[in-house]
DNA sequence: TATTGTTATACTCTATAACTATA
DNA sequence: TATAGTTATAGAGTATAACAATA
């Protein structure tokens, strides 16, 4: 085959858009999609942050609700306690987050924001909604209601 | 403080919901609450097959592109071609997908189903679908439409 | 030079099981 | 007995950087 033709056949099969079968049919697969291409996006908002859409919750939830537990912070977030403990280790090496002593309870830490986690979390918000009208900027302020309904209508089942 | 009042404040403090701050009315926070509750569902779902979303969805592309070579697979997946390395191999293990020599190129490798890959595509595809109308069960077909509608315009800005 | 697959490495996220201190 | 936090362990998934073989 000659040089010419193999990179014609190369950049062919480079520009042959392979089939993706059911896959954009299905909800699940949709999701998926969009939540890698918001992740980046925020990733790329908060650059110089460094902070995930998971560790923005953390800190919006303990915000919200000081003295929390890291149970509570697990059942809230619908992860295991387990996981809650390196979650919260990183945020509290980053000097964003402390575990006080519970003052009824012994055996379980109050979550606070340090006064850095909440100068972060103030110089975050305005940055996460500015990436919030970014991701939905093709979409309509009614069909971004619609899309926050139906998502949280979604394994829902009818009672 | 007395046992029956300790015991009612843990019961208070459980089921005192906490607050969760701006996160309902973000469209990512929603996006990964309704994405952690699909996968469980679908988890549920073909549970004895043991396959997660994206294996199901590496199946189903390399099915609809039979010796697609793994570079592909990663740009049509959206991850790394180091990425795909293992999840290849983990499906090869099951003896679900093949490398074959790809014809053209000794650099590459063709990707295939196996026929017991090709048997277990054909369970998994109806058992995939009953999870899709299980967890869009309390939106009708017309909101199915438009949830996937606008998940497809996300991060998808006008041009 | 560019591409394909691979390895080494590292990090996040997640869970289960078992332990300890406390309730 | 039950709960809160922790540790050990494991696994999936992800990426970057470098390498050999091939184009």
């Amino acid at each position: 085959m000659p040089k010419s033709e193999e990179k014609a056949t190369r950049i062919a099969n480079r520009r042959r858009k392979p089939a993706f079968g059911i896959l954009p049919d299905l909800i699940g697969y949709n999701l998926r999609q969009a939540q890698v291409a918001v992740f980046l996006d925020f990733a790329a908002t908060v650059d110089g942050h460094d902070i995930t859409p998971g560790q923005f919750g953390v800190l919006i939830l303990i915000e919200a609700n000081p003295g929390l537990n890291q149970s509570q912070l697990g059942v809230a977030m619908g992860v295991d306690r387990s996981t809650v403990v390196a979650v919260i280790d990183r945020l509290e090496a980053r000097r964003l987050v402390a575990r006080r002593p519970a003052p009824q309870d012994r055996r379980s830490y109050a979550l606070e924001l340090t006064p850095e986690g909440s100068r972060i979390l103030a110089e975050l918000r305005p940055e996460v909604l500015a990436h919030e009208a970014r991701i939905a900027a093709d979409l309509s302020p009614a069909e971004q209601r619609t899309l926050i309904d139906l998502l949280k209508r979604l394994c829902k089942p009818k009672r």
